[in-house]
DNA sequence: ATTACTAAGTTACGAGTAA
DNA sequence: TTTACTCGTAACTTAGTAA
């Protein structure tokens, strides 16, 4: 498998691609006619045609002179979340918003909410003993990218600690409201990005946001801009 | 000097250079933190640094430990010009608005707008015969990163040509609206972007705007997508 | 801790060329 | 014309270190 990320050169082809208009059509593309624009040989840019049509992020449609090209729905992702950076970089939101769909999921969280070392941490970074267990959202995994940019901001650090049992991982939260409701978001320090996000509250949010299972929700999850780059 | 485009490794480091904060201020950051941040090995991070440094894309200063690191003027135009890219992939505007500050400058405008080889192709291509002299605005030089985009999309090519004394450059030239007032945009097709951007008209713009020196205009420059991606 | 050199290993590039 | 193979070489990466 691939370990993490495109390979940057691999990246400049497909944004090239972008720039041509293959992600809305397909356009027609020989690889000499790439190699001009990136500045690479006829060889190189079909080599990187082959890599981005084994990685599934481009269609190709040989035709008996040209190809036909697309960017596929993960090449595109691979874009946005591109896009995303820059838009991080340049224009600093203060708030991301997502729409989801009401899960449950009260079993691990409950576990999770009622553990001492968690418990002691949310009274004291967040300020609010949190109720036991968590309200579920899950969001399009296409909005996933905004759980990147989001890690990316100053949240509010939860230590990992460690009981006779086990040990529990570090968690970051951030600010948050579900349909206006005040809560707050937490997301593990390590690991992957799920699709599902996991709120805490003071109260019983089930009740206040006052949704059933499946229902949709908006979520703001207020971000401030890091001071230090650390 | 460099023939065209960063090396699109070095174009990752910075990003993730501008992610950690390195545009606004100065950060703190060793060459194995970054390696990690990108995946890479610590004597990679360090070379990638010293490239961007000699190419002045980024400055440092050495601490007995740390580095301070910060992205230049010229590195973060590279940025804004990738964000431009991204921008124009995924929102496509068809028209784009300027606030600017009305300055003279007709000296060498009147010059240019009166050379015989740009009238002929104004009047040829344009469709109107240009009033001798530009009509200049000063944009902030913030929103230089629009004139990239510009840049990108379908505009009327001016030709280059030559005199016995000299030669001229290309231009390009988009429709376009001073205070509702239609003139056209002109852009040196070569070199970098100015913050003044200058208009020619069929009339004489000044009194048709009817605005003094310094006074506030609003421009609106229509754009097209390009059908072709040549 | 750091940064960054050298040397060796690995990957990528493009000329030549086949299909 | 195309795309894309082989293969020699150029470029990049990293391990081992020095400062």
């Amino acid at each position: 498998m691939q370990d993490q990320g495109i390979k940057p050169y691999l990246l400049q082809m497909l944004k090239e691609l972008a720039l041509l208009g293959a992600i809305s059509n397909r356009v027609e593309l020989s690889s000499s006619e790439l190699s001009d624009q990136i500045h690479i040989s006829q060889q190189t840019a079909s080599r990187y045609l082959l890599e981005l049509d084994s990685m599934n992020l481009i269609g190709r449609e040989m035709g008996i002179k040209k190809q036909l090209i697309h960017i596929t729905e993960k090449g595109s992702d691979i874009l946005k979340d591109e896009y995303v950076h820059y838009k991080h970089i340049f224009d600093l939101p203060q708030r991301i918003y997502f729409t989801g769909k009401t899960v449950s999921g009260m079993k691990e969280g409950t576990y999770y909410t009622s553990q001492e070392g968690y418990v002691r941490q949310f009274e004291e970074k967040l300020g609010f003993k949190p109720y036991p267990g968590t309200f579920n959202v899950s969001i399009d995994p296409i909005e996933k990218n905004k759980i990147r940019l989001i890690k990316r901001y100053e949240g509010i650090i939860i230590d990992p600690f460690e009981t006779p049992h086990r040990s529990f991982g570090g968690v970051i939260c951030f600010h948050a409201t579900i349909n206006e409701v005040p809560c707050a978001l937490t997301l593990p320090l390590r690991g992957h990005y799920s699709s599902i996000l996991e709120f805490i509250a003071p109260d019983y949010l089930r009740t206040k946001i006052n949704v059933e299972d499946g229902e949709m929700v908006t979520v703001i999850v207020f971000i401030a801009k890091k001071e230090d780059g650390k």
